[in-house]
DNA sequence: TTAACAAACCACTTTCTACCACTATTCACC
DNA sequence: GGTGAATAGTGGTAGAAAGTGGTTTGTTAA
């Protein structure tokens, strides 16, 4: 019998799950353990360039706190936790390991046939199967350049390079 | 003292509902258990955007020390208790969940047909239907620009590397 | 006294949720 | 690499819960 190392598990990777009659999706086996919590349940709300953000227990009390100690006068306070609250669901996985995706949710990301779920470390979020296609295929190029930027910081050899790359 | 076995029970989401001939609308069951205190009541009152606002007990009675100490010379506070408290009504759900609208505040919300019943966390908000999406739509654009702000200010993971990019 | 209105509550319909059963896929072991 | 067992994924159903319509009862005010 091996032995389990006590490894902080996170959300990698992208699945694709197909969107039942009753918009139901079923959430990856890998990601279940993660995002289940006390209760079983993880959150739901409106995320980035239309796609929905799920978040274990432990993230979305992190959200909630930068949300209700953001740094905004009254009106735009007012307005940001409307929107974010009322796109904002708290859902659990049945025996199957599905959730029902909300319809205003699904109405947003433009969810209809197929989701793509794409896990973020600590996070994921649910796309239309044919957005994330496509932001994937256009984020490719910036992508490379990025993970250059990242990987090799400014050595003396490539600065030149770098910099003009970042000036366009 | 009781057993704190906190359930942090919020009040999430979107929900349509019609207004029926005698000016009910039926409470989401979600919502019932968080809004109704112990007397089964919650409290509405006039909101802001020609909303309506229900408050469980709880919040009501901090709602109502705002109020009380507001800080305004005695003109203005006569006119805003006026106006305040004239809208204010305590409610109850029948056995089916459903509340009567107080006629005066359908009016100040515009509410005909439908309302829209937003969870904003710790209290709710009925609006006209049709209202509601329209302010929906509009802020949408505002959201995302916001949340970024939100975001992104030093998150403590990449803080480090990100004074490092900053540097060269 | 009665009309108008609000509250309580009965009955029906619809929706949702939990879960059963089957298929496909993965993984372990030979 | 092949075979069987276990796990994951999908379709569907039945019972429970929620939502809606409407009637009856009580209350208030004209």
């Amino acid at each position: 019998m091996m032995t389990k190392l006590r490894i902080r598990r996170a959300l990698y990777g992208q699945y694709r799950r197909p969107l039942d009659e009753k918009g139901r999706i079923s959430i990856p086996a890998e990601f279940r353990p993660i995002l289940q919590g006390q209760r079983g349940s993880f959150f739901l709300n409106r995320g980035f360039e239309r796609c929905i953000m799920g978040y274990p227990e432990e993230k979305w009390e992190r959200v909630l706190e930068l949300v209700s100690t953001a740094p905004l006068d009254n009106t735009n306070t007012r307005r940001f936790k409307r929107t974010f609250f009322s796109g904002a669901k708290e859902v659990s996985c049945d025996q199957q390991g599905r959730i029902l995706i909300p319809q205003a949710l699904a109405q947003y990301a433009g969810i209809t046939r197929e989701v793509a779920i794409v896990g973020l470390s600590d996070f994921i979020e649910i796309w239309d199967a044919e957005a994330w296609d496509k932001w994937l295929e256009q984020s490719m190029d910036s992508y490379e350049k990025m993970a250059e930027k990242l990987v090799q910081p400014a050595t003396s050899e490539n600065k030149g390079q770098d910099e003009t790359a970042a000036s366009t």
